[in-house]
RNA sequence: GGAGGGGUGGCCGAGUGGCUUAAGGCGCACGCUUGGAAAGCGUGUGUACGCAAGUACCGUGAGUUCGAAUCUCACCCUCUCCGCCA
């Protein structure tokens, strides 16, 4: 969420930017017209409520005096008891103007960084790095799902059976590489990256979903629990980022570090059809996120160091990767600068996202309350908030399949994944 | 699911209708004091909107009243016990 009163000095800047990432205009223009509205019934009801306290205060000590005083009381209150009246037709119209005004900023995206390339879609991201080399193969390498399928490991047809389409049953080798590579992940980034690891419900109320910016434009892409306030989080940014809502940390504190293993759930409404084959879009994936809360001084240096944590993981598992900087109609709504990590995979010649990196400045930490008291200084701030992939652990998968299937059929294991797969009864 | 106790500022805690602009304490900041520190003394100490005056905020929402932290209703959270349960 933008600060009301920027959009209001803004408005055309905030348009503009809205307009770059191919969002409509026209709640914009409604701000302005509902924001003046306020504005001005605000200042009618707050004469009137003091003009309400300083004739209680006089009530009152009419009431203490004299005889003469009581009476004059008595005359007053018939008069007031007018005024409240009206001061709560005027607050009820406020409530609801309010209200209006709440959901339009709500529905205002970030504006994208300066340095976002202007584009429509994908097709206009912009590379902007590359690691390692497309592997060799002697022989033609298949896609993950005929791997999988033909070792026995990955079981779409009974998945369906228990679920549906877009569900996964992984067995033996891919269940453990999973689980391995999610242990991998969350070791590097703890013992090496300095992150914290936690462990958050998957389950969230909507006052989480609304800080991270999810609801309330979005709420078609979750799963809610029906007759509860609840839905399955789609990514552990929820929870993780929605740890310091509404309170107020120390500068000293900061940066503060997370990582986290979760599933994730996603309706992927609006995406029939597409990539229908394989683990590449799930209805439930697991994930490993990282999160940072930062000053806002530190937040773009933070957002390099949290891509470079990111590529480590591919780097370790020597899978080639390219890196990618989202254009600004492809820009998630509540980020102002996307990094994506695009992995190689060779059984279907084209590059996947894998991870996802984010600076939301203080866009979430204004709807979620998360503020810091810098040293020294009295008035608090809005911290930032990053986060990004650290990998999607599905994805990583699929790719060592794909990228590390022998002729034979079987799949060779990462040297550095090795100590996960060591016997020990 | 049942019974009961709670929710007040960064923290503890007083406050059952009107000088409450929320007592008092702790913590914190600054000053005095000191060789330096502790102790002591003094001053200050939330958030949002607003140029300001001001308005709002005592779990949330609605209500009663001229006036609500205080009374009424609903809900949420939390603690203790019972039941059920991995």
């Amino acid at each position: 969420m933008l600060e009301l009163r920027f959009i209001r000095e803004n408005l055309d800047l905030v348009r503009e930017k809205t307009a770059h990432r191919g969002i409509p205009t026209d709640m914009i223009d409604e701000f302005a017209s509902v924001d003046q509205k306020r504005l001005k019934l605000l200042s009618e009801v707050e004469n009137l409520k003091n003009k309400r306290n300083l004739a209680s205060k006089e009530i009152a000590m009419l009431k203490k005096g004299s005889d003469d005083d009581k009476n004059q009381a008595d005359e007053l209150i018939p008069e007031m008891r007018k005024a409240s009246e009206r001061i709560k037709e005027l607050d009820k119209d406020l409530g609801d103007i309010q209200r209006r005004l709440q959901d339009l900023v709500l529905s205002i995206p970030n504006l994208c960084n300066d340095d976002v390339p202007k584009g429509k879609d994908d097709e206009d991201n912009v590379e902007f790095k590359t690691w390692g080399d497309k592997p060799n193969f002697s022989f033609t390498p298949r896609p993950h799902w005929e791997v999988g399928e033909d070792l026995g490991i990955l079981d779409f047809e009974r998945a369906a059976k228990l679920s549906g389409a877009r569900f996964a049953l992984l067995k033996g080798f891919a269940s453990k590489m999973e689980r391995s590579l999610t242990n991998f992940m969350l070791d590097l980034h703890t013992q090496k990256h300095g992150y914290e690891e936690v462990l958050p419900p998957f389950l969230v109320n909507s006052a989480s979903m609304t800080a991270t910016g999810q609801l309330p434009k979005f709420a078609e892409d979750l799963f809610a629990i029906k007759d509860w306030d609840l839905y399955l989080i789609p990514t552990a940014e929820v929870p993780v980022t929605n740890i310091f809502r509404d309170e107020t940390l120390d500068e000293a504190q900061l940066p503060i570090k997370f990582t986290a293993y979760t599933p994730c759930f996603r309706s992927e409404a609006g995406s029939y059809g597409r990539d229908t084959k394989g683990l590449i879009r799930q209805h439930q994936f697991d994930k490993v996120e990282l999160v940072k809360f930062t000053t806002p001084e530190t937040s773009a240096q933070e957002l390099e160091e949290l891509l470079a944590d990111a590529e480590e993981v591919l780097q370790l598992l020597g899978l080639h990767y390219r890196v990618v900087t989202l254009c600004s109609g492809d820009l998630g709504f509540s980020s102002t600068k996307t990094y994506d990590i695009e992995v190689w995979l060779p059984g279907q010649n084209t590059y996947r996202e894998i991870s996802s990196c984010s600076n939301f400045l203080d866009f979430q930490a204004r709807r979620g309350g998360i503020r810091y008291r810098p040293a020294g200084v009295k008035k608090s701030k809005l911290v930032h908030t990053l986060n990004g992939s650290g990998l999607a652990v599905g994805r990583t998968l699929l790719a060592i399949l794909e990228n590390y299937q022998q002729e034979d059929g079987s799949v060779a294991i990462p040297d550095v994944l090795s100590p996960y797969f060591e016997k020990r009864f």
